[in-house]
DNA sequence: TCTGGACTTGAACGATTGTTCAAGCGATAA
DNA sequence: TTATCGCTTGAACAATCGTTCAAGTCCAGA
């Protein structure tokens, strides 16, 4: 049956996924990866290539399931800047718990990867760019719905918001005491962006 | 001779940290090391011990260099938070070309590592919040200056600073583009700084 | 029941990993 | 000159790496 073997196919990125995220690339062995998917080394081989190949599948199997975790936060918050918060505040401060890594796994490939690995590394670029654009998209929502002011560039603070929220996985990861400290650079985060056009010119 | 043995084992050190910085923990190899450092296997084992003896020493020696050009900034620049502004665009604009590696080598390294090199994670977090306290100590400097308003929480902005200075390293490293768009994410944090106790109400 | 083809299996490959250690080296003291 | 000591050497180790492939398994169609 080919729906269910694509089932099962994508099933498996997300175990890759899952392990990549936690590991990185280079800590993830393929044999790791038989382990997690329960597949033989012929069988991953002939499905996805190389290791190379599955943790660009990884990879873009990451992006889509943060791109839906936004959407439905959006969805849920009735807000796109109260849905844009909470998606912010779930992937910091839930960071070691439930999740793989608490670190975005784009910035620690783009970490971790050099030049030798040019495609993976161009690719975790690619992504972010294009997560800096729902980033955007979701702004200019928030903008049409009148939560921001009318004359923010949106694409400037979507690099604005991108590069903190690179910065808070990090920091969050950073310091292991989860109390507080967070939650107030995210609240500074968010209180600067609401007042984004007279914080553009200070 | 012990004094220029000791020069040497320095010298040595600064080479790893440098190969270390730049490849990570995991795609450093001993032998990349062995031929950087210009000696042979047991050598290096005598000396230190292991591989994870040897990045410990790196992290540290990458701390001191940090902690150093940021004094020279200051003191160069005549003004603490004008140091610390160059001090931050000189690590986030100079990115790829003059050092190994763009990124924070603690960042990539709490980034790279997990609970299995548990000893190296906690002397990366341990090394970083040094640092931020460093930054603390800058900022009362600015504070005893006049340059930033006197009932500032000094502690909390240094980790703010920490928290964005992380940001635009992973954002630099993110976006080959280095045009002006991170020297204006940079002029909005300083300016942020500036009026912290606004912004802080806000 | 037999055949053909797609998929799975796991042993094995050569390369590389971190690390060890017996042997060799060069300078100092007797 | 000879004995001794600390340091260096590089071949070699077992383990693991990413990857391959001949052989086996399984089921659809004749």
């Amino acid at each position: 049956m080919t729906s269910s073997a694509k089932y099962d196919r994508e099933a498996a990125i997300r175990k890759a996924t899952n392990l990549f995220w936690a590991k990185g690339f280079h800590a993830t062995s393929m044999r790791n990866i038989q382990q997690a998917m329960d597949m033989r080394p012929g069988s991953i081989y002939a499905s996805f290539g190389s290791k190379e190949a599955l943790f660009k599948l990884a990879l873009q199997c990451y992006l889509e399931q943060g791109q839906r975790k936004l959407e439905v936060s959006v969805f849920e918050a009735g807000s796109p800047l109260a849905g844009l918060k909470q998606f912010v505040e779930d992937a910091v401060l839930n960071s070691n718990d439930l999740v793989p890594s608490g670190m975005c796994m784009l910035v620690k490939t783009i970490s971790e990867l050099t030049e030798e690995h040019a495609d993976l590394l161009a690719e975790a670029r690619r992504l972010l760019k294009k997560m800096e654009q729902v980033f955007a998209s979701v702004l200019h929502q928030a903008q049409a719905a009148r939560e921001i002011d009318q004359d923010t560039d949106c694409d400037r603070l979507a690099r604005y918001l991108q590069m903190q929220f690179m910065g808070l996985r990090a920091y969050a990861r950073a310091t292991e005491d989860h109390g507080s400290q967070l939650q107030d650079l995210i609240d500074d985060t968010f209180a600067v962006m609401c007042q984004s056009k007279e914080c553009q010119s200070c």
